[in-house]
DNA sequence: AAAACCTCCAACCGCATTAGT
DNA sequence: GACTAATGCGGTTGGAGGTTT
């Protein structure tokens, strides 16, 4: 006997989420909150696990997100935690309000990992490795600051993405408050205790539940109205 | 121009942990 | 305490888009 899947799987649609995918979602939460990730597709009429609508949430939809690439002091802070606490992302990512485990461990992976090998480092002990090629390799990084030897290209994308606009983007964070700058939508969220734990879900969910959702329902207008490329 | 290769990241999988009974 | 279901977490993969040949 194998172990039984987290969920019924026949029927169910895999791979990319879709625009109006995304905007069931994102509407089904922010008028219910989140109670049973089980149930929420099936309330919010899509054709997904649970699984999948709680990971496309956490690391795509939730309002808090921060975008875009990561700053220097940012990379430097991902090196210092993860010499402390190994590849332990979610306990990296809470340092981080506003990124996911998920988007930190991808960066380790396609840049910091690359970077330390460049600079003759061992990603997994961050002591200097021996390895002869690397060494060589390394030799030609003359910065100190591992974190300066972004190429001009990467820099140019980087900054590109920064300028992009996101879902994250509908909403200003601002100390401890949190408002929703689209025009098309009509209530601002206050939230009066503190937001330090902002990134924690059940926390900031459950804020968001009883601030916002106390109002009447967030119309589908407010996302057909936005621009598409809001969502892309 | 097009094929081959590379990079990045969203999404999936399966195990671990937690919560409920 | 044992069992089950739900959720969290980290490793891995697939494919889109970019770059090189």
């Amino acid at each position: 006997m194998g172990r039984r899947p987290c969920c019924e799987k026949i029927g169910l649609k895999r791979g990319p989420w879709t625009i109006e995918e995304d905007h069931r979602l994102m509407n089904f939460i922010l008028n219910n909150g989140i109670h049973c990730w089980r149930i929420v597709p099936k309330l919010a009429g899509l054709l997904r696990c649970g699984k999948s609508c709680r990971l496309r949430w956490i690391n795509y939809l939730r309002p808090d997100l921060k975008r875009g690439g990561f700053t220097d002091a940012e990379e430097e802070r991902i090196m210092e935690l993860h010499s402390q606490l190994g590849n332990r992302w979610s306990k990296i990512a809470s340092h981080f309000p506003g990124r996911t485990d998920n988007e930190i461990k991808n960066h380790w992976n396609t840049k910091i990992k690359k970077k330390m090998k460049h600079l003759g480092l061992d990603p997994a002990t961050h002591e200097p490795m021996n390895n002869i090629t690397d060494q060589t390799e390394s030799n030609q990084i003359t910065k100190p600051n591992m974190c300066s030897t972004i190429k001009e290209g990467e820099e140019t994308k980087e900054q590109t993405l920064k300028d992009e606009v996101d879902i994250g983007s509908l909403f200003e964070m601002q100390g401890n408050e949190i408002s929703i700058s689209s025009s098309s939508l009509y209530s601002n969220i206050s939230r009066s205790e503190s937001s330090s734990n902002f990134a924690e879900d059940s926390i900031s969910l459950e804020q968001w539940d009883l601030t916002y959702m106390t109002d009447p329902l967030v119309p589908w207008d407010f996302f057909t109205n936005l621009d598409d490329n809001i969502f892309l």
